[in-house]
Formats: structure tokens, sequence, C-alpha cells
DNA sequence: AAGATACGTCAACATGGCTGACATATCTCG
DNA sequence: CGAGATATGTCAGCCATGTTGACGTATCTT
């Protein structure tokens, strides 16, 4: 195996040593960011009782209204189990509802309450203001870099799920 | 705030949503790439009978022999009862050691043994492979974008500590 | 009518966080 | 020197959220 870990660049360094730090740059700011980004609505989910997981489940319902069960479950490539507990506990406190497939009615679509939807806008606001405000400092040339280092780090096989939750469903 | 991005914005379209989707993309990006990451050495753990926690362990202490457990605590941000048990397995199987702090005998430095650094450099492997592609593709540009991006979600507070990983401990 | 699919659910278990309460060794400072 | 702060370890129990495996029902497809 390649002599990677090289500490305290001497003089010629090589660049592999170089690389290797980028790549360890990146792992870590990867790590911070994403940790501390989601530290951030701890606390107001901790005033509803609920979860991280919760969350998500919000998250995606809001981002793609009538959303199948399936649906979801890929996008959070999680068990059907632990979904089912998660959207028990949304469906209880009424944050979430689910409807019959209109053109399948083996299908649930899942919609937000207005008090689903009233939680998510909250939590929302707090992901927004810490992305703005680093959107703002890093400016525009940054961000568009930031997208497309992390669209490559999305396997080819889910990629197009990630990019369709930008269209509105048909 | 800045008008930061307008992406062939369509006639009409309220600044407002532009920037909402915006941070959408953002958020999405952020979980979908570091999740499809972090997933990627999984399975290596699951051979060692080991699990993520134990890799963020070993991760940081190759990145910084001689850190000291308190060290460790504040970068994982986790109670020492956790941190703990984590330590107390590598300990066990061999992968890590721990020697008296020179100057104040109460700490104790973690260092890696050759096995702990030959399994933190394959798992290192695997994150190198999938973001030097991700690098290649995006180009250079894109990744000082990145990593500026990613700079500006860490608070403050703990901005120092994640440059300080770069530096060789004096 | 048969088989595939979408969804739900019961039960048991693993991982990795958490709190609270203490113990020990060592350092620092008046 | 002695008192208190600090660094670390540890016992015990709890919680959130993931897992596997096994079934059941309704609905769609062919």
């Amino acid at each position: 195996m390649a002599d990677i870990s090289r500490p305290s660049a001497s003089p010629g360094a090589s660049p592999l040593f170089l690389r290797e730090d980028e790549i360890r740059r990146g792992v870590e700011l990867l790590y911070f960011g994403y940790t501390r980004l989601t530290n951030a609505i701890d606390q107001e989910l901790a005033k509803q009782g609920l979860g991280r997981a919760h969350h998500r489940a919000l998250y995606f319902i809001a981002r793609q209204p009538d959303l199948t069960v399936g649906e979801l479950l890929r996008l959070l490539a999680i068990t059907k189990q632990s979904l089912g507990r998660v959207l028990k506990e949304l469906h209880d406190r009424d944050l979430v509802v689910t409807k019959t497939g209109p053109l399948d009615r083996r299908q649930k679509l899942l919609r937000l309450t207005d008090a689903g939807a009233a939680l998510e806008a909250e939590l929302f606001a707090q992901l927004r203001e810490r992305l703005s405000a680093a959107y703002v400092t890093a400016g525009q040339e940054s961000v568009t870099g930031f997208w497309h280092v992390l669209e490559g780090l999305v396997p080819e096989s889910d990629r197009q799920m990630v990019f369709d939750l930008r269209k509105d469903k048909t």
C-alpha cells in the first residue's frame, strides 16, 4: 500500500500527499457541516417530542406532496418497519394524512396537515437561516461548486431520484 | 439579503421562491451526499464487527496522533460514557493504544497501532475513491466552493477546532 | 384465477446516543 | 502543604432508531 500518511509537508511533498490532505479536508468539512446543520433543528424537534427520523419524513412529504409510502422508503433507504413507526407517530399527532391512490388503490399518498406544514416550515426556517448565511458568505460561484461536488457523491443509481425532488409530481 | 442565484429564472418567478429552492437543493444534496459517502464504508466496518462510531474515533486519532481523550470528546461532541464504550472496544481489539501525557499525567494520548492504522487506511481508501471521483468530475473551482460553503456551516465556536485538524500537534 | 405488488404489523434484537452518580489520579494555586 | 479543579473511567439504566424474519390483506396485472 502506498505511503499515504505523510504529515507535515516536507520540501518536495508529493502530489499524493496533497491529494490526501484535500480528501481529509472534504471529509471533515462534510462531517462537521452536516452534523452542525442537523443539530440546528434538534432543539425545535425536542420541544415537540419528535426526533430526526420524523423530520426527515416531514421534509420529504413537504417537498413532494402526495408522495407514496414506497417512494418515501426509497428516499430514506430504511426498512418499512422503521418508517412505519415514524409515520404512525406523525399520523397520531395529526401532522400527516394519507389518502388512497387514485390510480392504484394499493398506494397511500402522503400529505402534511396544516399543523404538519407549519411545523415543517418552522424547522425549515432553521435550515434556511444557516444555509443562506453560508451561501452569502461563500458567494454564488462557491454555491454552484458546492452543488456540483455533492452531486458527484450521489451514486449514479440514486441521482435521478434526487433530481426528481425538484420537479412537481405529475 | 443578496439575490445570489437565479438559475434560468422563469418569467415572474419570485426571488423568495428561488431562494427556497436553492436552500432545499442544498439540504438534499448534503443529506444524500453525506449519507451515501458514509454508507460506502459500512460494509468494510461490518466485516470487522465495528460500527460508525468506531470509525469516527479511528479517523480523528489517525488524523491527529497523540490526541487526548478530551480533545476527541470535543470533536465528536458526545458524552464520555459513549466514547468510553467505543475506545474500550478499540483498545480490546488492539487498534488503539494510550500513553500517559508527558506534560500532564492525567491526560491519555491516543494513537493507532499498526493494525489500527491499516484499518483506518483501508476505510479511508473508500472515502478517497468516492471523494476524489467527485472532485475530478466537478473540477478544482468547484472543490474550493464546496469547502467555502461547508466552512460557513460550521459555527464560529467550532471553526478553530476544525481548522486545527490540519496542523501538526506541537 | 394466480401471482406480483403495496402496505401494515408483530416480535426480537443491535447500535449508539443519553442522564445520573461516583471513584481516582493529578495538577494548580493560595 | 492542602483544597479544589480537572482529566479520565465506570456502573446502571433508558431512549431513539435502525435491523431481520414472518405473516396478513387489499389490489393490480395478466
